[in-house]
DNA sequence: TAGATTGTTAATCGATTAACAATC
DNA sequence: TAGATTGTTAATCGATTAACAATC
């Protein structure tokens, strides 16, 4: 069906579908109407019918989708359908967080291993996950065909942390290190930078048209130096 | 400026550019053209010219912008001029790993206390930052004014704490809980979903193009069934 | 002045919304 | 059949890209 790629916003609502999915099927809902699902997620009906409608015609009209069918689909259209597997580099707070929800909450994704490069945690466990060495990536990663890691390691290694992983055969990285990352051509990376969402956030947190305002005041009372000294 | 709303897309590189001009500065680098920034940051030079003009005219033509003088202009865009008081609610390893990071890492926001309703952890403290108990939340929020919350409470008991939070001024959420917050009018909530990145990352991370072909091939050989029995 | 680079306007592209025929 | 709701096409809206005059 696509012709050309689908965008990423609509690929980024699937989750969110199939989360909602999940939780109706546990509450023995079996139709869902784009209306609800509206409801449920917070984007537009018309939204919801036009993304799914990307990948083919999953609902009956006159009424809806059927939930466990829709489901299935949107599995498949994700590329959940198998297990996937993933490693963590970096078993900090951030890395032993990811591990351990992943593992408890996400049925669609199996935490493989941990790697650090901290002496002090290289043998231990986060629930039933060993924590190993990161000379010992390259070989694991190779060994079960691991093409998605998630990096949750310091901004200053994040960058030889990928090298290292996408030679051996990663081809998806969910990086948490605030840092822009070069990839080799037909590597993916999802940047989730909390401090950008946090930013942005604080940007709408309060009097966001007084601050703009003085701003304006001062961009034209004063002139843009080209060498200047902040008074 | 803003006749209109800027949009949630400018806003979201803001921080971009405030991090690279940190680190510009640092390296005592003090001017910088949009073409140079188009390289540090992915976006395109057009777009940052772009971006920039909403607020002002913070450049100089023919030379660039001036490091110091722009990081200046775009802390008071954000609003980060002064340091945003925040609270963490949840002291699981996510919340552990956002205070440190915060408290550490980034200047412009001060973690002022961490909540949880766990007793074994209440009394404890993550750095220099307290636990208190999620009881004392209203009234730490209220005495020292609490604009922005980090929530990183289970999903089932996300919706409560946010009214909680709510009732006492907060007015700005950085939700990690999966799950779609009521929030009263005025209120922010940025939701910052991990499972959602990752689940969106592994739609691009292989075979793409085969997993479609064979959803479609489903589609048009098997009708979708209003009540069916899943093979 | 010549070269460089901004700020801004116009053109293009893409995504969302609206409308409605199809059909269960 | 009547009512409901999908799937799809058309209209609108918004964001990005391109182009270039302004100007340092």
């Amino acid at each position: 069906m696509p012709d050309r790629a689908i965008s990423k916003s609509v690929i980024k609502r699937l989750p969110v579908y199939l989360r909602i999915l999940d939780q109706l099927i546990e509450r023995r809902v079996d139709m869902i109407s784009s209306k609800e699902l509206s409801k449920e997620s917070g984007f537009t009906a018309e939204q919801i019918r036009k993304d799914l409608a990307y990948f083919g015609a999953f609902g009956t009209r006159g009424a809806g989708y059927n939930t466990a069918y829709l489901r299935e689909k949107i599995i498949k259209i994700i590329g959940l359908d198998e297990t996937i597997k993933t490693v963590i580099i970096g078993a900090g707070n951030l890395g032993t967080a990811l591990t351990r929800y992943n593992s408890t909450k996400n049925p669609y994704v199996d935490v493989l291993a941990v790697f650090d490069q901290d002496p002090r945690l290289i043998g231990k466990k986060i629930d039933e996950i060993n924590i190993y060495s990161i000379d010992e990536a390259p070989s694991f990663i190779e060994e079960h065909g691991i093409k998605v890691a998630i990096i949750t390691v310091p901004a200053m290694s994040a960058q030889e942390t990928v090298d290292l992983v996408t030679k051996h055969g990663v081809s998806a990285i969910l990086n948490f290190a605030p840092i822009k990352l070069n990839v080799p051509e037909g590597v993916h990376v999802h940047n989730a930078d909390l401090t950008i969402e946090l930013q942005s956030l604080i940007y709408y947190s309060s009097a966001e048209d007084e601050r703009l305002k003085r701003l304006q005041h001062e961009v034209k009372t004063k002139k843009s130096p080209k060498t200047l000294s902040l008074e």
